[in-house]
DNA sequence: GATGAATGAGCGTTCATTCAT
DNA sequence: GATGAATGAACGCTCATTCAT
């Protein structure tokens, strides 16, 4: 019994022990997740090739998981912010929704990258169509808190009437252009800009261009 | 000295040759810049291997000439847009601007994943420093008009007094953001509306956010 | 005493239910013996892999005894098929076992694919002489039963003295390629005949053949 | 201009050493032709793994053309057998193009295993159809050498009138499956009997089975 | 006796790059 | 300057077999 147990544990572990392997890969290369190479996750794991697919089903499931990981945490993180407990106006709600999200993938750039990443090449094919939706799921849970925030804005007449779920998509649209944009140290250096304060700022433009006059 | 300048010529033709053939196959494929072979290449171009590697380090420089190449065209018709001529009030200027944007990346996507593919991959390591400047130098004479845009609304009393170049850089990151996030279909549905519809309501809402109140 | 008698016959069940599960897969597949793989068999057969390499020396062998139990079964539909209760002629018995014959294969054409794999790939290496010879030694009591019935019908002066035991080779030799040469469409195509119909002209060929004048 | 010529001789002479090559594997191997690898040509060929892809389109095309290659061989020997000049009676013309048949596959037995391994597992789909035709028809065309000396057997009144092709056919499936039934030492004891003396024997009796009483 | 996690060699195929001619 | 044949590392994935528990 207690064996089984252990077992259990165990594989659980080594579960996450390649998954973490995956990430350290994915993280570390100076290239990209499309470097992410089974033969190195499975090196970085200590296990077999073949222990990988014992575990995964494929290298995009891998990673499919990864981010999926990461967006749960980043919901978590966003639920938080946003704190439906407390009597917030609305434009600070989104305020702190957004530096989440800043702090989020300022931690871990590697996972903004594979959130874009993940509609093109293999992984619609070569992902569990339910994995998929997850991803997809949680990605629009995090939007419908932002939503809710715009909502919470109109219906207190800080903000205009308007889509607030397109008004969500818009705010996000922007914080995911500038965290892209200012990636790159050269386009930083082009812009003469830190990339937080430029952060702020166009966070701060949405939420005043969605505000009532 | 003729023959000299003869030689000169054809060598230059042979090199925009090689380019053009590496547009079309650029263009061509349902599949992406990601397709682009060398070897594909060579055959449209009617040369050898071999001497595309003659004109061209690698294949990612003739991808970043490629887009290089692109910028330009998209800086001319930014131009046009702007419509320095013309008098116009900076908020329609913005808007111009936004749409030939739109209507270029629209016209082209391929440019835009490759613009944003840029930092990643092999890019970095195989492009040398020259060209990669080249690249984000043509984003930054677009960045100016943006930035001439804003400074004429600052001026004329229509925007709030702002860090111009960040403010150009803000409504860049938000229109760029929006094209990413409604490439994929499945985010297209997930936010209930149309590319161009979206599009342009990011572009007001940017533009509502520097106006003065 | 009991104890061990019970153990033994437990052993045996298992041993024959994994058996049967490697049967299954083996018949079920759309795809040939060849996608016979051991995961699937223990998984059939609710055991763990290793489990079947408890039972069985290898994939190979599993297979060999699936085809020997075959033949055990075709032995028995061609005893049946000869009729030896019966007042045949030699000629009509041979029909019988030429036909029982192609319905056992026409049934499973599985087994036919084994039987001519058998000789080749991992076969000989990985299955033990032993097997293999009784393998050989159901076809034999098989070859058998054509003999006896040409040997009736030499006796009974209905066909050419002749070497029994080859002429009954023969007919097996010509059964066999009849059933592989029709087993693809293309070359039922190339004949233009369907198979039972070109099976059954081969048949009283043979027959024909050894007929005195 | 001698250098094209040299140049294309050359890359001919490399394209058949790497056919060699795996003619080589295909026919050393006590394995089967399914154990030819693309590995083990490229190293016996003495090139890399690549450029066997520069000659071949895949390995399946590589078997597919060992096999037009042995047919087209065959081929010839039957025409040749089959005696078209000469005034032959039908059955010394049938009896001629078996012995030409096992004399080529006795002296070349995988080529038999190759022929009956085309219609199964990726060949069909790996193999461009137009290599594909061209394997059926040599086929075809040795089909229609038998064919036309049973005719000739029907029409002198040597043979029972019947569906020349069919009887073509089954001459064909009764060769093969002699050639198969013997190929295993095993067998042949069984049997007690040499390779050749039961192959005559088959054809003589299936001649014989044609025959007008 | 039974488990099932782990192995690792093996597969066919691709393609950017090099270099002898 | 131009060629194009050759390279070879890399890729994701499979599966029969082993062995510590």
């Amino acid at each position: 019994m207690t064996t089984r147990a252990r077992r259990e544990r165990e594989k659980e572990e080594r579960r996450r022990s390649i998954l973490r392997a995956a990430r350290e890969v994915f993280l570390d290369g100076d290239n990209g997740f499309h470097r992410v190479t089974v033969d190195e996750v499975a090196a970085r794991a200590e296990v077999s090739k073949g222990t990988v697919y014992l575990y995964f089903e494929s290298k995009e499931t891998i990673l499919a998981l990864l981010l999926l990981e990461g967006l749960e945490r980043l919901l978590a993180r966003l639920q938080e912010a946003y704190g439906a407990a407390e009597p917030l106006p609305a434009d600070e709600r989104l305020r702190r929704l957004g530096m989440a999200y800043f702090d989020f993938f300022a931690a871990a750039p590697e996972y903004f990258r594979l959130l874009v990443a993940m509609d093109r090449g293999r992984f619609p094919d070569a992902v569990k169509p339910e994995v998929y939706r997850q991803v997809l799921s949680a990605s629009l849970d995090g939007l419908a808190l932002v939503a809710q925030a715009v909502q919470q804005g109109v219906d207190e007449g800080l903000f205009r009437p308007c889509d607030v779920r397109s008004a969500a998509g818009i705010l996000w649209a922007t914080l995911n252009g500038s965290l892209e944009l200012l990636e790159h140290p050269l386009r930083r250096e082009m812009l003469g800009v830190e990339q937080e304060t430029f952060y702020r700022a166009a966070l701060e433009t949405v939420i005043e261009g969605l505000a009532r006059r």
